[in-house]
RNA sequence: GGCCCGGUAGUUCAGUUGGUUAGAACGCUAGCCUGUCACGCUAGAGGUCACGAGUUCGAGUCUCGUCCGGGUCGCCA
């Protein structure tokens, strides 16, 4: 019998390592090295060639040479994947301050056809039609700059769950399939379940309401379903959903208090871990704002803003409705960038009608819900609000709303052996990347995007 | 789903009042070039003009239908 080896190896052919090691001056001009990548670029020149070689996070570049490094270059095409040994040689001319010469080149992939897009080139695949992008995801993947943005929201899953645990939170996963709608049946993929019917979910809001119960203070995120037939650049049909619900509040400031804090967290982390993926948006150096004020405000109020800010019709009609439009999202975003430096911003108590049948009324004017919604750059990436907890309560409002408290009977019965007072959020993560990148459509924030028309890749 | 706009080379696009063999750039192929990374230069290959029907002597171009896409609105994260 054999067994596993449990000792981890040092990893010395990524050619993030070696950067690091030359940025401390543990690099020789001269060393031999060995490392691995994918060609990402090959530009011949008179006698050798640059190849340029795409790391897990970097692309580096090796000289070729004729006569000397072996085979010949023209044996290879770009995303064939290679293990080259060669010579560090610092080189000023270099981006990174040294080139990697080539000894010798082996390729440990099979051959590679010509791309249809052009991988190596950021300028051309920001140039392709979203739909030639998405046709092609598979590789198009691969580019630097398209992969950057699966970082970063890597970089705000890891934020959210990182700064949740730190607050006490327990992370827990939802079922996906589901006999019942938490918000009406209408917008839900039906799904065959062994004959019966059954949906695929559109929230975890009942399930995290029910862990309140458990723990307090809960988490998840996780695929959420919408089945409407969406056609802008903000909506997808399946989308990650970043669930959270706390229990023992004193009131649904709290909440508000808890996501200001979390997205300070965020764009800390952002800007200390994820700045090369940052930069490929933002610009050299660039990092995200330091947030020091969030300002909030109520449903009417800011209504009142915008009339005020557009005298006419378009205010009055925005007075007239009872939820935002996306413009008037857009120019709340802007003003209050322009004014306080301020890209987040809270708007609260909602028109009770436009509120789901948990949400808890203001008992100082139930016409409006103690909730708010969060404005990343005017565009709403989170829902918020303190949750009816009392059994009677919650019964009532359904009553009022002519909904049939029997087919809530899971819903209903945590609420019948006593919920503390709580609520929650949820935060669509390819909206806050999306929001973060300054990405035209959402499609472009996640891998594989669903949408009305699109079922693949 | 409503309204508006679009579909031409692998990609991004141009294509005049309907008129000979449908063009450019990038990519690709073959060369040239010792510091390129949107390099540059020379030559070449590459097209069912989304699909179907119609009008016409003649349709990439005009009409209708179908399919697909983009923007916007509804709704939301």
């Amino acid at each position: 019998m054999e067994f596993v080896n449990t000792e981890k190896k040092a990893d010395t052919t990524r050619i993030e390592t070696l950067i690091e090691r030359f940025a401390l001056g543990e690099v020789k001009d001269g060393d031999p090295v060995r490392l691995k990548g994918t060609l990402h670029r090959i530009k011949e020149m008179s006698g050798f060639a640059f190849v340029n070689v795409r790391g897990a996070r970097t692309v580096f570049q090796c000289i070729w040479e004729e006569g000397t490094s072996t085979p010949h270059i023209n044996q290879f095409r770009v995303e064939e994947c290679v293990i080259i040994d060669g010579t560090v040689v610092f080189e000023e001319r270099s981006r990174l301050g040294f080139d990697i010469r080539i000894g010798h080149m082996e390729r440990i992939s099979g051959r590679a056809e010509v791309p249809p897009v052009e991988i190596g080139n950021d300028r051309k695949m920001e140039k392709l039609n979203l739909n030639t992008l998405l046709d092609n995801r598979v590789i198009s993947l691969r580019n630097p700059k398209i992969r950057a943005i699966l970082k970063i929201a890597d970089g705000v899953m890891y934020g959210f769950r990182q700064f949740l645990r730190e607050e006490g939170f327990t992370e827990f996963v939802p079922p996906k399939i589901v006999s019942e709608g938490a918000e009406g049946g209408a917008d839900m993929f039906e799904v065959d379940y062994f004959g019966q019917k059954a949906y695929l979910n559109q929230s975890p809001q009942m399930y995290k309401q029910i862990m309140v119960g458990v723990f307090q203070r809960v988490f998840t995120v996780g695929p959420v379903f919408r089945a409407e037939k969406y056609s802008t650049n903000r909506h997808i049909n399946e989308f990650q959903g970043m669930d959270l619900e706390m229990g023992f509040i004193d009131s649904f400031e709290d909440l508000m208090e808890l996501e200001a804090r979390m997205f300070q967290y965020l764009f800390r982390l952002l800007n200390e871990q994820y700045a090369p993926e940052l930069e490929l948006f933002l610009g050299r150096d660039a990092r995200l704002p330091d947030l020091t004020v969030f300002p909030k405000l109520r449903f009417t109020e800011a209504k009142q803003l915008f009339a005020d800010a557009h005298p006419g019709g378009q205010g009055q009609s925005a007075l007239a409705e009872p939820d935002f439009a996306p413009e008037e999202e857009k120019w709340l975003g802007e003003y209050f960038l322009k004014e306080l430096g301020a890209p987040i911003v809270f708007i609260t108590h909602y028109p009770s009608v436009k509120r789901p049948f948990y949400a808890m009324d203001d008992p100082d004017d139930p016409k409006y819900t103690l909730s708010y919604d969060m404005l990343l750059n005017g565009l709403e990436v989170t829902t918020g609000g303190q949750r009816i907890h009392d059994y009677e309560m919650q019964l009532e409002k359904m009553r009022k709303r002519g909904m049939d408290a029997d087919q809530f009977e899971d819903y209903l019965t945590m609420h019948k052996y006593g919920m503390p007072p709580h609520g929650g959020m949820g935060l669509g993560l390819e909206r806050i990347v999306q929001n973060l990148l300054g990405l035209d459509n959402i499609k472009q924030a996640t891998a594989f995007p669903r949408d009305r028309d699109r079922l693949r890749p």
